[in-house]
DNA sequence: GAGAACAATGAACACTGTTTAGTGAAAGGG
DNA sequence: CCCTTTCACTAAACAGTGTTCATTGTTCTC
């Protein structure tokens, strides 16, 4: 023994170096175009040597996203100290977005590539799954969980799951349509921030009862109100849309 | 001559061949594992047969989903007759979660992968693009902006290339989201076209007027209201969600 | 019948992810 | 101190990919 532990932490160097080599590739150049060779190369191995880290390309890519899950998770965590359940929603979506539209290539793996029911891949990942602490896509239930016990979206919204896929199909929508169109000459795709928002804010309203809208946006006890316009321009205004 | 026009038609006889062939194992297995020899094997040629026929594998596969770009039109035509604009949005977006739950595979090639930005391949589509009966997006543009010139949408909402990409991306989100992950175990992706229907209503409904709203759902001169749920819940029952 | 046109071929090229046998330098046991 | 085992790494190969090219063989035109 003794020296075991050098041969571990050498061999956990190499990993990170490989994993550091197929990151930036990866960044610039999105999944598809990085080949284990290229990966080698740029750390003078060959690319057989990648097989004794990692036991094919997908592993490879996916323990260099694991790291990008934890920050998109991350990311929400500022949310949690939000008390209202619906701001909180605003506010993962909109943290959702950032994190889609700065890593853009990330979250094409993570989130635009299909990755095969490989249940070997998937129990890689166990333990992290379901947890809202760790899982994003739990935490986002979680919250829809208490818009719904606190009644907070009006009548026929009231299926838990679908709510959490219609929130994040919402910000989904955006940033993927971005990513893959926000190049094309024949759709002028600028802002997709500000159009990402919108949609978050837009669902919200849409799903809220207006009085409550009325309310956070400090309209408490108008006039003739809680009726149209000033309401929902109010929560659009204070949301930043069209800034 | 004469025989010119023989020759001409057994060539788009093989070409036609060539798509069927590339259409099939293209539904059923997707873009990437469509091999060039695949689809030459299918039809016993060679795949550099397939060469005279296309410039290379991208525009077999543009030549393959410009017909259903054709009926993804097609499928909106009879919204045409709708009067209202607003419902005229929601009858397209339908007809657009339809389509791309129907075509996956089509709707993966043609909405869900990138492009590059190649001019050539562009030009190819050129005439079609911005016509809005021929081009999807390009009446999508215009019914929006009929929304806009009726004044349908509250406040803040004025944009007319962000309310598109909105109204897109909405749709988008939930379909491309199924489409990704609706096999994966640890989402249980059920009922996307509900979801998809949900997501749409909930975005007219926080984008017009909640005495619209009404108006449309037939509860006008409600005597309480110009609340909050029966209107919403009103067009969402309307809509037909949560069935 | 000579010559051009041209779709289709087979072989090759440069890639890809992955597997295999083998090398060489350490580590452990006697 | 030597011998064996371990094991990260290499070189070479395999099967597959999209694509190119010189060469067929058939057909049409003159």
């Amino acid at each position: 023994m003794g020296s075991v532990g050098r041969r571990a932490r050498e061999k956990a160097e190499t990993r990170e170096k490989i994993l550091g080599a197929a990151r930036s590739l990866f960044i610039e150049h999105g999944y598809e175009s990085v080949s284990m060779r290229k990966v080698a190369e740029a750390i003078e191995y060959t690319a057989a040597a990648i097989y004794s880290h990692f036991p094919d390309k997908q592993r490879l890519m996916v323990a260099l996203c694991d790291q990008d899950f934890g920050s998109l998770r991350e990311a929400m965590r500022h949310v949690e100290a939000i008390r209202d359940p619906v701001e909180k929603l605003r506010a993962m979506g909109r943290a959702y977005v950032d994190f889609a539209l700065e890593h853009p290539h990330h979250y094409r793996f993570m989130f635009m590539s299909p990755h095969p029911g490989d249940p070997e891949l998937m129990k890689e990942c166990e333990g992290k799954h379901g947890n809202p602490d760790q899982d994003g896509y739990a935490f986002l239930h979680r919250v829809v969980g208490e818009c719904l016990e606190q009644k907070r979206f009006v009548k026929p919204y009231r299926d838990h799951a679908m709510l959490t896929h219609l929130h994040w199909a919402a910000a989904h929508g955006v940033v993927s349509l971005f990513i893959t169109h926000g190049k094309d000459q024949w759709v002028d795709f600028t802002r997709p921030k500000e159009t990402a928002y919108a949609l978050l804010d837009v669902v919200l309203a849409g799903m809220t009862a207006p009085a409550e809208a009325a309310a956070i946006a400090g309209t408490k006890r108008a006039k003739k109100s809680s009726s149209k316009a000033p309401a929902r321009a109010g929560i659009a205004r204070r949301s930043g849309v069209r800034a």
